[in-house]
This record gives structure tokens, C-alpha cells and sequence, in this order.
DNA sequence: GCAAAAATCGTCCAAATCGATCAAATCGTG
DNA sequence: CACGATTTGATCGATTTGGACGATTTTTGC
């Protein structure tokens, strides 16, 4: 995974000419390093970022080291979930990271990915086995393999600019790390600069990373995920006074998870309430368009 | 921190083959020491020098974006921790970043940052711990950077070849992601397999993916964390059990964590307890080499 | 210490890449 | 369709790179 490759590789990768990849390079489009020789490198991290910022093709996957094209990739949406889901049971690192990794680079944003196989490939795990140890074990394992893609994705999407910035995390006694790992990655994909506080954390920790900032270092955004919920009342009061806090302050609020019906939350300007990724997308995205 | 390396070591590190850097090194690029014998041999600091110089990337480079300036890598031991820990309550991301990628790039194992830098700063914070919310806040941010370098190293360390499988997590109602990681990343680092079955993990899932598999697909190691031990008598008693059921198949155990010395365990010849993450390092590093 | 194994030496050469140039292909527009 | 502007792909000699070789040095294991 860590190996520098060659214009002549990347363009036979994606089947164009060296000429034009060096040409790209010259022209920023690509960013490369050089040797002390002076030929160009290029980590194979850009390389796929400008793949996938250009929505090029990897027609030779083995040029640059990666494995082969899967047939996995060219299912239709159900079949792909089905797929997905049989691979994270049965636990096949490889062909479930080729399969989002792979859709990713053909330009699925990771809210898509988030909101559709992934959400129902957890969803069917969680669901169709019980309490049983097996289940335990196939949804801790499926779990530790999503976040890491999702990581990687996070990685990949990962630039120099800082749109806009933002924090959140999971409510308290809600453990699941990986929604607000999504969120996170999905305003880094938009150009923003996250910061995650993770599972379980406390309204009144959100508060000290945004009103009680100073104004100029205050995050546009705070987001929490409220996968599990065990007092929807005091959650709900803690939210919304919360938000109000955030309204006079100028910071845009935005709830979503899996038990986010459960919330009784009066509208406010600033508060968005998400029952999908997408949502969570589309407002990093106009957040990101609005300075 | 006046360690040499070799010509391919360098080499290696910055993805360029061993005859360019002796190229380079005789025409004057980068400088270099001879052996008795007429071996070069270049220091740390020239490598990095000529690393910074050259505008080249140190090893996979980015795969992903560590920043090509850093001056913070020159420092001892002491003030590299001391710095750690600012950065890390100040929440300086790309600083942490580069610190702790680029002692990782220069050959410090995953272990010994563990053990070392990021145990002594997470603790430092952990002290801190009030049940006040900035207190909270701080080690949330803290844990969460930590745990996606950690993932980065990882992906860093991720090989093709697959020595041997392990797989583990934190007991259950240990909540804390980050030792496990660490575990799963050491594993990774020594060339094993590593399935992180994360947090809140009871011993009868890691039953599931050890001992009730088909002994052909069995791993040959079982790590269990244990940062914090709601009742240490019965999690003894079923570790001590699991563990017997794992010499009959021939499992090692591996058991560490911040609170394990709470255990009462017997002796048993495929039971190890480790107070450091470079006891968990030399086991993996041993059973890599035994096969 | 000593002998075997591993790493590095210096040198050579084929293959890859450089930057620059140019013709062909493509695009946008009236 | 015609036209200029832009992009692409091919080609050139000069330079750089990476792998191979037998000889030597260093490290490892006993």
C-alpha cells in the first residue's frame, strides 16, 4: 500500500498518455513529488484521489498495484448489498474493501456508500441474528472492517483546504463510533475540517468545542448522532436548549442517527434534523459553497 | 537518535531504489560515512535532511497527506513528550500527525510510540479527569486523534503476506477502542493477520472466532484487553477457563491492559500477561518467526 | 573466535523518464 | 461546416533510474 508509482504507470492505470499525466502533473492537477534525479512520483494516494476527483477509470488496476478489477463492482445496487453483506459475515477483508473502495473511486460519495450498503449490510447484521455470541462476534467484526474503510476513505478525501470546520460525536451512553466516524469523513469530503469526539459524549462537551470558543474559532457546524437513546426526553431538552445556545452564536445544528425519530425537537433556524447521510452531506456541502 | 542506517534502508523508506541512493550519495546529494570497510552509512538527521532538501516524501509518503516540513522530529525523548502533550490537549492535529507518523516512519515500532509517547500523554490527560466537561472533551479529542493515527499506521504496516492470524478486543464494558487498535496494529506491524473485534467484547465471541472454528482456520494467538474491570473475579475465572480451552487447541492468549494486574491468574504454559504493548510486540514478532 | 549467511561494494547496461516540440484530435462558437 | 483555441498523444536526444553481477565487508550463530 505504500508505494510510489510512475506517470507511465498511473497513465496506463487509467489508459491515458503519459504525455497528458505529465502534463496534469506540470499543471497542479495531480500532485507528484519528484526524485532527486528529477522524475516524477506519485503516492498512490493522489494517484487515486485524482482518479477519483477526475471520475477516471481504472482500467489496469494492476499498474499501480492494486488488485484486480472484481466482477463485484459491476452488480446492480441490490445485488452489490447482497454481496457486501455476505462478505462482511463472512468476514472477507479484501473483497469488502474492494468493493466500497472500489465504488468509492467511481465516485460514490461516502454518504451514498453510508446510507446505502453499509447502513443495510449493519442494519441485516444487527437484525437477523439474535443475541447469540455469533451474532455478537460477525457485528463486532463487520464493524471494525467499516470503520476502517471508512478511515481510509477519510484518508483519501482528506486536503489541504479548510472550507469550514466542525465537531460532534455520538450522544452520551451511545457507543457506536461508527456513524459519527461517517459524518466526520463526509465533512472532510466536503472540504471541511472535522473533529470527532467520538462515542459517548456529553452535550456539555460539545459545548466547550463551539459557544464556548471564542467567535473566531468557532466551528459553522456541530453534529451528534444519537444511535441509541435511552431517555428521549432529557435528550431532547438537552438538545434543544443546546441549539438555542448555538442559534445566538451562529452555529448550525445537526442531529441525526439511527434512533433520531425518537427526539422531539421544536424547529429552529439552525437546526437540521437528519434521518439519512445524504442530509448530513448536502448541508456540508452548501455550508462549503457559502464562503 | 545518532542511529545510521543503510543505503537500502533509506532506500526503502522513501520507495527509491538502493543504486539511485548510492548514486546520489556519491555525487554529493546527501552525505554519507564510511565504514573500515567502505560501507556507507548515513545518520538520522542527514537522511532527514536530505529527506526535507529534496522535497521527497518519506515513504508512503502520503498515503496520506503527512506534511513535508517538520521540525519537531529532532527532539529527546523528554520534550518529545512534553510536546506530544500539548499538541495533543491543544488539539493540534496535523502537529500530532507528523509527530507521531514521522518517529513512525523513522522506525519506531507501533509498540514503543504506544507504550511510550501516547500512554504517557493519554494518562497525563486521563489525570485531568474530573467529571469536568473540559477535562472530557480534551481526552475525547485526544482518543480520537490517536486512534486515527493509529488506524493510519496500520494501513502503513498492512502487508500481503500473512504469517500467522490473531484476533482479540476489550473485555466486555471496556468501552476504550484505542489498546485493541494498538494490539491489532502490533499484530499487523509483525506481519500477522489481525481481526480487532473492538470494545465491549464478551470472551464467549472470542470463543467464536478462535476455538470454535474448524482448527485449520483457527489464529494462532488471542489477545484480550482489559482497561477496565467492572468485577475482576469472574472475568479471571473465564479468561482462566478460555485459556484452557485454548491450550487443548493450541491457542496462544495474550492478555494486557491498564488494569490487568486486577486479574488473578494462574500460570499456564499459552497464557501471557503483558503490562506493556512490547510484550504484546515480541509475542507477535516470535510467533511471526516460528513459521 | 570462526564459519556461514546476509548486506554492501563498485560497475555496467537496458529500460524508464525528462523536457521540449509538433501533428492530430477535440472542443466551442458563429 | 469552418475556424481558432485547446487538449491529446507521439517523438526526439539527453539524463536518470533500477536491477544485475562477482567481489568484499559486516553481521549472525554457535
Amino acid at each position: 500500500m505504500n508505494k510510489l508509482v510512475s506517470p507511465r504507470d498511473l497513465a496506463q492505470a487509467i489508459g491515458m498518455s503519459e504525455s497528458s499525466l505529465k502534463r496534469w502533473a506540470d499543471r497542479g492537477l495531480l500532485k507528484v513529488t519528484r526524485t532527486a534525479g528529477g522524475h516524477r512520483r506519485i503516492s498512490i494516494k493522489d494517484a487515486l484521489s485524482f482518479v477519483r476527483n477526475k471520475r477516471l477509470n481504472i482500467l489496469a488496476p494492476d499498474a499501480i498495484g492494486l488488485p484486480a478489477r472484481n466482477a463485484l463492482l459491476d452488480l446492480d445496487d441490490t445485488s452489490f448489498n447482497d454481496s457486501l453483506l455476505e462478505h462482511l459475515v463472512a468476514g472477507n477483508k479484501e473483497d469488502v474493501w474492494q468493493m466500497l473502495i472500489g465504488r468509492y473511486l467511481e465516485g460514490a460519495s461516502i454518504a451514498e456508500l453510508g446510507d446505502g450498503p453499509i447502513k443495510s449490510a449493519l442494519k441485516e447484521i444487527g437484525a437477523k441474528w439474535g443475541h447469540e455470541s455469533d451474532a455478537i462476534f460477525v457485528e463486532h467484526r463487520a464493524t471494525d472492517l467499516c470503520l476502517q474503510i471508512v478511515q481510509q476513505m477519510r484518508l483519501l478525501a482528506t486536503t489541504d483546504k479548510k472550507l469550514f470546520r466542525a465537531t460532534g460525536g455520538a450522544i452520551q451512553d451511545d457507543p457506536y463510533l461508527l456513524p459519527s466516524m461517517l459524518v466526520a469523513s463526509i465533512i472532510v469530503e466536503n472540504g471541511g475540517d472535522a473533529t470527532n469526539l467520538g462515542p459517548n459524549t456529553p452535550i456539555d462537551v460539545l459545548r466547550i468545542d463551539s459557544i464556548q470558543r471564542p467567535p473566531e474559532s468557532r466551528p459553522e457546524l456541530v453534529w451528534i448522532s444519537a444511535s441509541i437513546i435511552n431517555d428521549p426526553a432529557s435528550i431532547s431538552d438537552e438538545i434543544a436548549s443546546f441549539a438555542e445556545e448555538c442559534l445566538e452564536a451562529g452555529i448550525q445544528v445537526a442531529v441525526g442517527g439511527r434512533d433520531v425519530d425518537q427526539l422531539s425537537l421544536k424547529e429552529k433556524p439552525n437546526l437540521s434534523i437528519h434521518s439519512t447521510l445524504s442530509g448530513f452531506d448536502r448541508q456540508a456541502r452548501e455550508l462549503a459553497s457559502s464562503v
